[in-house]
DNA sequence: CGCATAGTGAGAGCACTGCTCTTGCAAATA
DNA sequence: TATTTGCAAGAGCAGTGCTCTCACTATGCG
């Protein structure tokens, strides 16, 4: 019977949906965002504009696709990397996930930007987006949680339990809520260091955005910790 | 002679330039920034939309002006609110100077977006724009200057002043390479703090964003500070 | 094995975009 | 008053996302 068999036709349209959100990603790099013209798309596949409608219904089905991939591969490379480290060096976890994803955002700056940039208006990020979006955020409260008792997420000072959505507790286990903002506020502050970097706001005032970036995540560590 | 008058056509001309940003101003609160439609624009003003083009010579043009004037919008407010604040309390200098600039980048999102979101693609900022850009800065910058001696600037670990552009000597007076490397990463924290309030990433984990804002600037002004 | 069917790509076309160029007109200036 | 100058309108170009129809073809069932 074979039932479970996927089919020629299926295996082809797996293929080609493969193939142009490849070609989109490719265009995404070399003309931004805007750039993304599925006529363009079509194109360079030797096909018309009207073919990719086959694939995507519209033109923000494809976006969603390209946004959960770029979730995924930076979620993956990331998890892979913090892997690496002994599991006992939290600080040294740490980095290598704060470097990887600097890294990341640097060699894939569109598909950072269509993530962490300003929101594309009238678009609808779908639940799916949100599940590959906690990746990462789930690494960083991984390494939180690793924590041996006696260092001490230093909590953030006036903030209350109520302060935050009560679901964020299934990420951070074992922390008071003021300690798990410490990790939110962390987190936003590598964001704002990234994206400061790659927007161009650093030009004039920071040469080494390497070492500077560096030296903000001892900086960022220490200031999870109280001491 | 009169020379120095500016003359009727002048004034109309000027004008027609403030109604034309008001109206685009007011569609991008409305519409978003591809909400930015020049037809719009000369429709809701009665005219063509050839007609915008003698007073902007393309779009980027309009988009510059734009920016221009959400620099200096945010500036004079951040500036305004500062300058109230007794100059011997350096903390809530620094509390009302982000306070402010949350505040404004909550009630004009996508002008926050036009000038600190993902940059415009084929998009050149000309330096009236970096001008206009380092007024909010400056006022961060004044409030570490006039720091009483013994209240040190924490520096940020491995930070060489070469890593950092000379330039910056003219906004941080003295302090040290690392203790403006301070300021900007202070700077850079906040900004990630707004982005990821204004663009989405708060939801699901802080639902108190005004506490969690400020709680947040308390935690910054201590990482600033040395103890 | 033959055939109905689901999947496919092409093409025409709609309403929209930024932008250009020409033309005629009105108003400020010398 | 004469003339320069600024101005808005209209037609039009190339491009956009998207829809619809129409042939064609490979698949898998009877």
């Amino acid at each position: 019977m074979r039932r479970w068999s996927v089919g020629v036709r299926d295996d082809q349209r797996a293929h080609q949906i493969e193939t142009i959100k490849r070609v989109a990603r490719q265009l995404l790099a070399t003309h931004g965002s805007t750039g993304l013209v599925l006529r363009d798309i079509a194109r360079e596949m030797g096909q018309t504009s009207s073919a990719m409608y086959r694939y995507f219904a519209n033109r923000d089905e494809l976006l969603t696709a390209l946004i959960v991939d770029a979730y995924n591969d930076l979620g993956a490379v990331v998890e892979r990397a913090e892997a690496k480290v002994d599991r006992n060096e939290c600080f040294e976890r740490f980095v290598a996930t704060g470097k990887t994803i600097r890294r990341w955002a640097l060699a894939h700056p569109h598909e950072y930007a269509l993530i962490f940039g300003t929101p594309i208006p009238n678009y609808q990020a779908p639940p799916e987006t949100i599940v590959a979006a906690s990746r990462v955020v789930l690494v960083l409260a991984t390494i939180v949680n690793d924590l041996p008792r006696k260092q001490h997420v230093r909590r953030v000072g006036s903030l209350n339990a109520s302060d935050l959505e009560p679901g964020i507790g299934e990420f951070l286990v074992g922390v008071t809520p003021s300690q798990a903002g410490r990790a939110l506020a962390t987190w936003s502050s590598l964001f704002g260091l990234i994206s400061f970097e790659l927007f161009g706001h650093f030009v004039g005032s920071v040469k080494n955005r390497s070492a500077f970036f560096e030296a903000s995540l001892e900086e960022f560590w220490k200031g999870l910790l109280s001491e």
